[in-house]
DNA sequence: GAGTTTGAAACT
DNA sequence: CAGTTTCAAACTC
């Protein structure tokens, strides 16, 4: 990392050639592959993201991945800055940021050439009117350290909202460059926010230095960076306006890469409304300052998108490639938002508008949140079965530390603890928002107020899981959270996970803030700390001994179940009751009774299962015993309402598999940073995936089928796909239109990674990094007799990012339709997976047991396959909730993708 | 705020 | 795989 950090920092120019042939190389292939060709023909989005799409499905794992992504990212963040540089820049201009990057000013002037120019000669003002900052802006041509930064970025934003203010900014860089452009003197103000942000910053570094206390270092290297940074910042002042918070460290670095993000975009336009954001939102810079640990994942993939970012052609892009590191939150923003943006840039200023009055409102809030659900896919999972990701939470916690008010972290939490699905609608929100359209933007605001609900539905107060999210609510000043124990020790009010770790360094899965794949924050009272971005080498080795231990260290300790489905189809907050969630491994509680916070269960807000080896179990949210009932009743519900033999089948295997139910979410919750993207790809998929649900179904109907557990995964994935697609089509379901781009965008992503290795969605759903690649060689070996499995996987990413937009947009109001469509793609794809599993079952009416939650699905699948196309109903759909409700199967979902695409294919 | 309890994680 | 120890959070006072 620190080799990268001077890499980046020292050239800015020198970094953007390579960087754009990294970029380039990386994303080639995956465009290449089968599956991007054939999505790219499904829609007309482009497969910018193939490298996201890949991170978000490593992120899936989730935790792993962001620490492991960090590397990944800083390089891809070079890249992107390259790219950002270059795209945004004409190659004049690359050659001027190159020359130039120090000469901020004159690179802004050159800026200011292109319409987009103006937005930054404003900035470019601004930052001279902040000179005093422009040292610390000019850091942020440190965004050298931004390679660094990937890691420490998420930690740094939690940290600094500079950062956060940057990512946001680059969600809002397209609505932001025009409204910019507007408001001179918004930028100033911003500015002065920066600054004050920085100050802040420096406040958060500080605090680090005393949480780490062990880690001088951090400091050290971030102050080096930072004066580096400005050594060399004097050459750029964009990166400057961007880098102004580079007075704190880490948060500098954050800043920097963000800034340097920023300039860039300021090159092209990106950078002024990112800017302008940020500074229309504080908030939502806090919120994603939150958001910025989980970004790390999230940031792998969205660099990789960047890289991939064939559609790159906005520098926003790049820039959230870049900036993606610095926060978790922008990293999902980003990834929606860099969809967005290719598109928004062309769009900008239009959409800047938009985006500026939208997201001073309350999409920026909603856009921050997706982003945090990426990260802290452990906590999302968790959170996610509950009906509110932990992880979201978390990262809005913290943002609420920072700064955001109550209510607007409410508004994040509330998105974030949507969980999985709400991930999904998350992110479709932010893709809808960036995806430019004021119509993106309606759309994030009718997920806000769906989400709202949710929040109120899933109370988040695990540990790890999300909990905080209550609290955080309550909580937004988390003035002294490092002291207390208690308040820092899981989850501060914030949601933002935070430890008080004294003996592991914050190395092992002792620690919450590892545990659930995120750095350290400041707020972290943890002494000795290694689990920050300096430190990604050491965290990403931990990270692999333990998952080498165990290859779902990482993943979600909560599945939803298929109750949780059924509450998406009425769409009430039901859908994340905990109910509907299980804790894949159970408690071993003996005295708690499961009804204090030692239990996990009792904690994750879901009832103790099977798996559960609790003792005198009074779970409020479900006993044991009750668990075991669930089938029965399962099976008794579907036979009233008589959905199809989906339902049945589900509960059989519900009653087969308890488990099962339970882990479906784990893919969702994997990893917060790739959750997005797995959401995405979910979504885009979700036809090929209801497609595959059916053939689940049959498999599952066929419930004692050898491949059950196979299944189980593969269904968990269609579940949580199913989930997301309900969220993304509420979230979307006007943007359709507007989201088909951007559907094809996450298609893209999905294209990239998960179309030539499908498997490595399914590994990053699978819960680490490392399980993924694991996940990848193995997933054939892991599912080679179930193709169904492996079939499903491919279907759904095949088909979920086209259809995923289109749900969206009909999600709603065409949700009947969309199911309809869904069942038709599920027909259409189920054939061979019926074949397979058991054809007849393949009507799964998905009701039967769970009506509501098999509505609910099918609406999500309606609308995804509305999208695509028309949704065929229900009755698929509803097997494919069925299906999903099975486990985990992270690792083996990938392979499943795979084999699942080659089928289709 | 200090100390105790608890159960998961880690270790043997 | 089981038992023990370690750890940090949750809880109590």
């Amino acid at each position: 990392m620190d080799s990268p950090k001077t890499t980046t920092t020292t050239t800015t120019t020198t970094i953007p050639a390579t960087a754009t042939t990294v970029s380039l190389s990386d994303s080639p292939p995956v465009q290449e592959s089968p599956f991007s060709n054939y999505i790219s023909n499904l829609s007309p989005i482009k497969p910018v993201n193939t490298a996201h799409v890949a991170h978000g499905l490593l992120g899936i794992n989730s935790p792993p991945l962001v620490f492991k992504s960090p590397h990944t990212a800083s390089d891809r963040q070079i890249n992107l800055l390259r790219r950002f540089q270059y795209p945004q820049i004409s190659g004049a201009e690359t050659s001027k940021i190159n020359d130039g990057s120090k000469k901020s000013v004159d690179g802004p002037e050159d800026m200011g050439r292109s319409s987009i120019c103006l937005t930054s000669s404003l900035i470019v003002d601004a930052q001279t009117s902040d000179n005093v900052n422009n040292s610390e802006q000019d850091q942020p041509g440190s965004s050298s350290g931004c390679v660094d930064e990937y890691l420490s970025d998420p930690v740094d934003a939690d940290c600094a909202d500079s950062v956060n203010l940057v990512n946001p900014n680059v969600k809002k860089s397209d609505d932001a460059l025009q409204s910019s452009e507007s408001n001179l003197t918004n930028y100033k103000i911003v500015e002065s926010d920066d600054i004050n942000d920085k100050g802040t910053k420096g406040e958060v570094s500080q605090a680090r230095p005393e949480q780490d206390g062990d880690d001088p270092k951090e400091q050290p290297t971030s102050e080096n960076k930072m004066e580096k940074i400005k050594e060399e910042g004097s050459l750029t002042k964009q990166p400057s306006h961007v880098c102004p918070n580079f007075g704190s460290d880490l948060l500098v670095d954050h800043a920097s890469r963000q800034q340097c993000y920023t300039s860039g975009a300021q090159v092209a336009h990106p950078h002024e409304p990112i800017q302008l954001v940020t500074y229309n939102g504080s908030e939502a810079s806090q919120l994603q300052r939150g958001m910025s640990r989980r970004c790390l994942q999230f940031e792998q993939a969205q660099q990789e998108t960047t890289k991939d970012g064939t559609y790159s052609p906005n520098p926003a892009i790049n820039l959230f490639g870049s900036i993606s590191p610095a926060s978790s939150t922008e990293l999902e923003i980003l990834d929606s938002s860099q969809v967005e943006l290719t598109i928004s840039s062309l769009k900008e200023q239009t959409m800047t508008a938009m985006f500026s009055a939208n997201i001073s409102g309350k999409s920026p809030v909603a856009v921050s949140k997706p982003s945090g659900i990426g990260l802290h896919l452990n906590s999302i999972v968790n959170t996610l079965p509950m009906g509110s990701g932990a992880s979201g939470p978390i990262m809005s916690h913290h943002l609420v530390e920072n700064k955001i008010s109550c209510s607007k972290l409410s508004n994040l939490v509330e998105r974030v603890s949507l969980t999985a699905g709400d991930r999904v609608l998350q992110t479709k929100a932010s893709l809808a928002t960036s995806s430019t359209t004021s119509e993106s933007f309606h759309n994030m605001e009718s997920f806000n107020n769906l989400q709202p609900p949710e929040h109120q539905v899933t109370p988040h107060n695990k540990r790890r899981f999300s909990s905080e999210h209550a609290g955080n609510f309550e909580e937004f000043s988390p003035s002294s959270p490092k002291k207390k124990r208690k308040k820092a020790s899981s989850t501060d009010g914030d949601g933002c996970k935070r430890c008080n770790c004294r003996k592991t360094k914050c190395l092992k899965l002792y620690c919450d803030c590892f545990a659930a794949g995120i750095y350290c924050a400041a707020i972290c009272a943890c002494q000795g700390c290694f689990n920050r971005p300096e430190y990604e080498d050491t965290v990403l080795e931990t990270r692999q001994q333990i998952e080498s231990r165990n290859p779902l260290a990482f993943a979600p300790r909560i599945v939803q179940h298929v109750t949780e489905f059924q509450a998406i189809d009425v769409e009430d907050v039901d859908l994340f009751t905990p109910y509907s969630g299980r804790h894949k491994t159970g408690c071993n509680c003996k005295r708690s009774m499961c009804v204090k916070k030692y239990c996990e269960c009792y904690q994750a807000n879901v009832g103790c299962s099977n798996a559960c080896r609790c003792e005198g179990c009074r779970n409020i949210h479900g006993r044991k015993e009750e668990y075991a009932m669930t089938p029965e009743i399962v099976s008794n519900r579907a036979n009233e309402e008589s959905l199809e033999g989906m339902a049945d089948e589900k509960l059989e295997m519900v009653a087969n598999n308890k488990f099962l139910h339970a882990e479906l979410y784990d893919l969702r919750s994997l990893t917060p940073p790739t959750p997005s993207f797995e959401y995405f790809r979910y979504v885009l998929s979700s036809e090929s995936d209801f497609s595959m649900l059916p053939s689940y179904a049959k498999s599952v109907s066929s419930p004692s089928n050898s491949h059950g557990n196979d299944m189980l995964p593969k269904t968990s994935k269609t579940l949580d796909i199913v989930s997301h697609g309900q969220e993304l089509d509420y979230n979307i379901t006007e943007i359709t239109g507007q989201f088909s781009p951007q559907c094809d965008e996450l298609a893209d992503f999905s294209d990239h990674t998960p179309l030539p290795n499908p498997s490595s969605i399914m590994m990053a759903s699978s819960a680490s990094s490392k399980t993924q690649d694991k996940a990848n060689v193995s997933q054939p070996q892991v599912y080679p007799g179930s193709a169904r499995l492996s079939s499903g996987s491919s279907l759904r990413w095949h088909s979920s990012p086209i259809t995923p937009m289109t749900r969206l947009g009909e999600t709603k109001n065409q949700s009947q339709d969309s199911d309809c469509g869904l069942y038709d793609i599920l027909e259409d794809d189920t054939p061979e997976m019926l074949k397979d599993s058991s054809a007849p079952i393949t009507s799964v009416k998905t009701s039967s047991p769970n009506k509501k939650r098999v509505s609910p699905p099918h609406s999500h699948i309606r609308e995804f396959q509305s999208s695509s196309s028309a949704g065929l109903k229900s009755g698929r759909g509803r097997k494919f909730i069925l299906k999903s409700v099975p486990s985990f199967p992270p690792l083996t979902p990938c392979r499943d993708s795979k084999d699942c695409t080659q089928q289709k294919y």
